[in-house]
DNA sequence: CCCTCAACGTGGACCGTTCTACGTTTATCG
DNA sequence: CGATAAACGTAGAACGGTCCACGTTGAGGG
């Protein structure tokens, strides 16, 4: 039973077979894969027409050895934040008329380091690496960028000239939420982030950090400014529980915000319910703006005002100034969009 | 600038630098890198201090040629189902003290084969293959796994000989649903699910379906079976509102259902807002029972009923059962577990 | 009509591993 | 003590592509 793949196992096609099918050499098979220079259109249709006959497939790994491997590499810290699969979706929407595909990888949760994982890629061989909201310094990413194309999503850092960045505005995104706080005469703002004591400066998190203090500030709220920094444990569980408490603790204290901007929904999330739990309304008790514009929060039952930053959109422009750097681009490519609030019902 | 790099560039440390640094042999550093027989632990040590030293790391496009790439592909067809993050995880959390990785490919959203997406899994040289909720049909993934180890998680087939199968029990998670409607006092209990047609009949919802009219019918409701299938598009948002239009015709018509259980918890959280906007109580006027007992269920707001299959433990059986399979094993493994229900306030 | 040059194809080295086959020691045993 | 086997290392051929350097044509220009 597993005697017969020996004698016949039907020979794997590669680009030889392919080549003695057509009647032309193997480079010739190769110049029309890359379709490189030098190729008739002759020569194009048999080795096409033998493509097809043998339904033949380039071996990834054989063209990583001395060529291109045609894969980017998309970096995720973690899969539960709701903003990642609309930038997945957005690069391989980018990518699908091309002749690249992506793979995705995970940071292991029981390593935290992601310079683990961009190495790993390296070993791949792929053409370039997408980070989405990277906590790595932006140094080290340079360092990394002289081996491979990098363009991060979500890290601030106009001023590389190794790797691109492609983000929302986080300090714009963190200044529209005060202000429309603010409109409805909310003062006492408060922030709540996680723990950011491993986060490069150029980090989202730090950016829209730095754009509520300043509208704050702006707004003649300087003494409302007050940051409440969640707890950060690994397990997500045990996160949840222990935010939880954090945030019960928040809604709980004799100075309870009258409002609160979130550094994501899922925080969010947790006050509008936790607000529920103890009794409290919102907004009128408590008002909160949330970012990521994510599908649990526009439900209506939970109408969470959000910052959008259209994830797709930035998902495709990654794309794009990857290629475009895997192309030969020499100078840094440095994307900025606005984002803009979507307003429901908790503010 | 550019010039720098031709003369003097940084030689790749390959397998062959650290042989000559160890001083033996390319074939012993291989050896020692795959910790193969032959090997005494004097060269070992040499080996990988030289290792450690030049932080040498194996291509594994150089390996993929010849041997293994120890590497095992994950293919999800989409990413926005919260059910799949923690499948994810589960295959990390086992693959991670392992010499394996994981990469996650996605399909397309534009071609709905993902029979392309294991094509290009093969061409990777990947080791194996684990398959989340697949449609595509027994037979074709026989023919795959001939080249490849498979396992699929979601995929009912418990007479596959040439794949493994890693299912929570989709018949028995329907009948426990049903079951504690009927335990309410609910007789009309409608079914919810997408449009099947391009389902296999292993599909879990096809099982679910099966789960629900066998045990409607051992209750002797099997004049009450009803099932909606609602509207299937490839783009999400329009998704979402074809399907909001459908289930609020359900929410609307006369012969409004007393209680609903949904294939999944993504049609049941549209299902409760929908109720909400209607002016509709849950359960009052309406019981819910979703699937997969996802975060935004959980949130004390929506206290949606879910049964729960506890993906991470999923995830971490089929990657055992995937590395087993690649370890050598040559009989089908299936493997099934027992889902439970989280009661919350929705029935 | 010869020369030049672009356009097209080709042979063969090369990429960095694994793996097979084989040689050399070092125990083990009758 | 010689034979046998186990343990350890090594040389070199794959694996399946890409890419460089070069040969061959055919057309256009002087």
């Amino acid at each position: 039973m597993n005697e017969l793949k020996s004698p016949l196992r039907a020979a794997r096609v590669t680009i030889r077979t392919v080549a003695s099918d057509a009647g032309v050499s193997v480079a010739a098979v190769s110049k029309v894969l890359r379709n490189a220079y030098g190729v008739s259109d002759g020569l194009r249709q048999k080795v096409t027409a033998s493509i097809e006959k043998l339904d033949y497939r380039p071996s990834v790994a054989a063209r990583g050895m001395r060529g291109q491997t045609y894969t980017v590499g998309i970096l995720l810290v973690e899969l539960a934040n709701p903003f990642l699969p609309d930038v997945v979706a957005g690069v391989n929407a980018v990518l699908a008329p091309s002749s690249y595909k992506a793979m995705i990888g995970i940071g292991q949760s029981n390593s935290p380091l992601e310079e683990s994982l961009i190495k790993s890629m390296i070993d791949y061989r792929m053409d370039g690496l997408i980070l989405v909201a990277p906590m790595i310094p932006g140094e080290v990413l340079s360092r990394y960028a002289k081996q491979i194309p990098i363009v991060t999503i979500g890290h601030h850092q106009p001023t590389s000239m190794d790797f691109d960045t492609v983000n929302a505005d986080d300090q714009k995104g963190a200044a529209i939420a005060v202000k429309a706080l603010a409109a409805k005469g909310y003062r006492d703002i408060m922030m709540v982030t996680p723990d950011t004591t491993n986060h490069s400066k150029g980090s989202v998190i730090r950016q829209r950090e730095i754009g509520y203090r300043r509208t704050m500030a702006d707004l003649g709220l300087t003494g409302f400014i007050r940051i409440t920094q969640l707890p950060n444990t690994r397990m997500q569980n045990e996160r949840a529980n222990r935010s939880d408490a954090a945030i019960t603790a928040i809604l709980a204290a004799p100075d309870r915000p009258r409002a609160v901007f979130c550094w994501s929904d899922l925080d969010a999330l947790t006050i509008i319910n936790s607000a529920h739990l103890m009794g409290l309304r919102v907004p009128q008790d408590i008002a909160v703006v949330g970012y990521d514009n994510s599908p649990p929060g526009a439900m209506p039952l939970i109408g969470l005002t959000s910052v959008d930053q259209s994830a797709q959109r930035l998902g495709e422009l990654a794309a794009q100034t990857l290629l475009s750097r895997i192309a030969g681009r020499q100078v840094a490519n440095h994307v900025m969009l606005d984002p803009t609030l979507v307003v429901r019902t908790s503010l």
